[in-house]
DNA sequence: AAAAAAC
């Protein structure tokens, strides 16, 4: 308990608004009790979430209240869409909705660069400009949404439909395999770059109607080899007068003049340094280079020791490699445990069948590739592994791509865990680079299974 | 020295 940081109360309350501000509060808590602690949280938030805001317009004014909206109804949403909105619990806007909303949906359109949290609304950000800007009485697709991965893909769909649920959107997913009619004329199409591209080409997509481009986690959709180059070419096939929305959590500086290249003039938003720390999450590591030495299985000897122990709702244990996912749940599903591995290499119905399932609470450990470092919400996941450390394709430390797996957990006020499995001197010294890239330290693990099983126990009882 | 994303 010592080694928590005095920070992680405030963290906590973060969550806890994202939480109400997500409509994912628990649902055996009453009414009463959810509105008193958003109040709390909120004012926690209001002094610690800081946003900077950098106009396309150098006339405008930043501070003015035109570029801040308090409730949904100054946004001048239609109704129909207020209803999605508290139909999904959403009570205000989350600061980030607060600023960018008023910024995407005015006249005319302005292209946007935006960086928010995960959990802090941006996917409801860029749906609620989406559904705005559609004309109903068109049937033709308007809005294009980009996502690096298929489950993302899917993910955001559910939010797009559930917000438009009183609208009469139509939608349609561009992912693999995904049965459409030979002409698409659904208003909104979500999907992976590969598929939509191939639709465009063979003209089942017409793209001339487009108004709205957005790359959601568009660091990575822009950052790397192949996504980059397909979320680039796609822009030629769309209408000049497109508004293009590029949000992510992070931005690492070498990406950023990727993002002002597609989306020229656009008003940006980023969250100032101290936002994106993690301290809602009790981060552990476990040095694992002095037990079982010359054993090549003595990371995975460790990581099925502390299973053996640990009763946690939900976790996730994140490999490098596609094949290590399976050999990991192989052998843990043999010694009983309920595992199941997602990763590229499986057919799109299995993902999707994985992904659900999982979702739906039916296996306990989800043994996962970077598939699904990003953007995916699954509210029961208390723990996330770093069974291999995040790295590039060079071997460098990818602190981006860390802390977007941590942000897996602690999700909507729950307590999130996490646990980096260190096996010799590269993997340390990538962990140490990740500390000092985010200013924070970790915190090691009794060697002896048991008390280590114990602390991280109370950690997740203690609320994050 | 990987993963993701198209056929």
């Amino acid at each position: 308990m010592a080694s928590l940081s005095p920070a992680a109360n405030e963290a906590s309350a973060q969550e806890v608004l994202s939480s109400n501000l997500e409509g994912l509060t628990a649902t055996d808590a009453g009414d009463e009790e959810i509105v008193t602690a958003q109040e709390r949280a909120t004012d926690l938030l209001e002094s610690s979430y800081s946003v900077v805001v950098k106009l396309a317009d150098q006339q405008a004014d930043v501070h003015s209240p035109l570029y801040s909206a308090k409730s949904f109804e100054d946004l001048g949403l239609h109704e129909d869409l207020l209803k999605g909105i508290y139909n999904m619990k959403f009570a205000k806007p989350s600061k980030i909705q607060e600023r960018a909303l008023p910024l995407l949906l005015q006249n005319p359109p302005r292209n946007m660069i935006a960086q928010s949290q995960s959990g802090t609304g941006k996917t409801a950000a860029f749906a609620l400009t989406i559904l705005s800007r559609i004309n109903y009485s068109l049937n033709a697709p308007q809005a294009l949404v980009m996502s690096p991965s298929r489950e993302l893909a899917r993910q955001t769909m559910e939010v797009i439909q559930e917000m438009g649920k009183f609208t009469q959107v139509t939608t349609a997913q561009a992912i693999k395999d995904e049965n459409l009619p030979p002409r698409v004329n659904a208003h909104v199409i979500v999907g992976t770059p590969g598929t939509v591209s191939d639709l465009i080409k063979r003209r089942v997509l017409d793209p001339k109607n487009i108004r709205l481009y957005v790359l959601d986690e568009a660091d990575n959709m822009l950052d790397q080899q192949g996504l980059g180059d397909q979320s680039r070419s796609l822009k030629r096939f769309l209408p000049r007068d497109c508004q293009i929305v590029l949000f992510s959590a992070t931005w690492a500086e070498r990406v950023r003049k990727f993002a002002e290249d597609i989306a020229p003039n656009a008003n940006q938003i980023t969250l100032k340094p101290e936002e994106l720390s993690v301290d809602g999450i009790k981060q552990f590591y476990v040095d694992c280079r002095h037990q079982m030495e010359g054993d090549k299985y003595r990371k995975y000897h460790v990581l099925v020791g502390l299973y053996s122990l640990l009763t946690v709702s939900q976790s996730i244990i994140f490999v490098k490699r596609r094949d290590t996912a399976d050999e990991i749940a192989q052998k843990m599903s043999e010694k009983h445990h309920s595992v199941v591995s997602l990763h590229g290499k499986l057919e799109a119905a299995q993902r999707d069948e994985v992904i659900d399932s999982f979702r739906a609470g039916k296996s306990k450990v989800l043994i996962t590739t970077n598939v699904i470092a990003r953007g995916i919400d699954i509210a029961n996941v208390n723990m996330v592994v770093n069974y291999d450390m995040p790295t590039d394709q060079h071997g460098n430390p990818d602190p981006e791509t860390y802390l977007h797996r941590i942000g897996r957990t602690g999700r909507f006020g729950r307590t999130g865990v996490s646990v980096n499995f260190i096996h010799d001197d590269r993997s340390m010294r990538v962990m140490e680079y990740i500390e000092k890239h985010f200013g924070r330290k970790m915190i090691p693990l009794p060697e002896d299974i048991e008390q280590a099983e114990k602390v991280i126990k109370l950690a997740m009882k203690t609320s994050g």
